[in-house]
DNA sequence: TCTAACCTACTATGTTTATCGTATTAAATA
DNA sequence: TATTTAATACGATAAACATAGTAGGTTAGA
């Protein structure tokens, strides 16, 4: 039976990685493109794939014998709602302290180091102009 | 009958994020604290914190006639899992891409952006100075 | 053309989650 | 002391999730 809700979950998320990622893809192309290595049936993606159909999370189009599935709305849009989550039931809406999480246990690069510098600065410029 | 695993899931995360907060509390202290609006039934909260206990992720000890529960873990070690579930499988390991959706769909304070600014200081002085 | 390969549809199942009710016990109060 | 209040223990349940098997169709090659 279909979810009720539209919010995806863990797997689901990390298929629509997918197609964010590569673009859009059949159940094959995603089955062999999951981040984390697990080892799926390819008729579990085929399922997970349907479900997000009906959450309306994607659409397909066909392709020779193969559906292919699209994302419907933007990584943005879908994202929001489970990262705000994230940030306000956990971290009590600080996005200091997401950050702090995130530098101390992963390996970021200098460049991405630099990439987040200049997100702070836009966002300190956009803050400065539009509203202060 | 308790989970296998001893990764929180959402609602127990929240719960934690209270006792971390908080401090350790009671069943009650908890309920009323919940960062998600929700009203839910005590027993509800009770229920979850005894899943909790049975994962392993607080003890309780005895007050009076009620129980308070600590959490065993810290809040570090306790969100890296998820935390880094979270940045693999949906993020491609891209800290700068979640702070990019973090960034943009809430409202952060100009001292938050500092404090994260810092944060990105620490980690280059630290980087250049360890390995590099 | 027959068959092997590949695809979708449909169904099924075990597990986890979120939720709460009832029973019981202990404390507080009237 | 009898009763009301508050807490835990235990059990139940519905929904969501992750997983995969089987049936049946299409295509492409032997």
């Amino acid at each position: 039976m279909p979810p009720k809700t539209n919010q995806p979950s863990d797997l689901e998320l990390q298929l629509l990685s997918v197609l964010w990622n590569q673009g859009p893809s059949t159940v094959r192309q995603v089955l062999s493109n999951l981040p984390d290595g697990k080892d799926r049936a390819y008729t579990t993606i085929l399922t997970v794939m349907q479900n997000l159909e009906k959450k309306g999370l994607v659409k397909r189009t066909t392709k020779g014998t193969a559906h292919v599935y699209h994302p419907t709305e933007s990584q943005k849009k879908t994202l929001r709602p489970v990262m705000q989550g994230l940030l306000q039931n956990v971290f009590r809406g600080r996005v200091a302290h997401v950050m702090q999480h995130l530098l101390e246990d992963s390996d970021v690069t200098d460049d991405e180091l630099e990439e987040i510098r200049s997100l702070i600065d836009e966002r300190q410029q956009a803050k400065r102009k539009g509203k202060k």
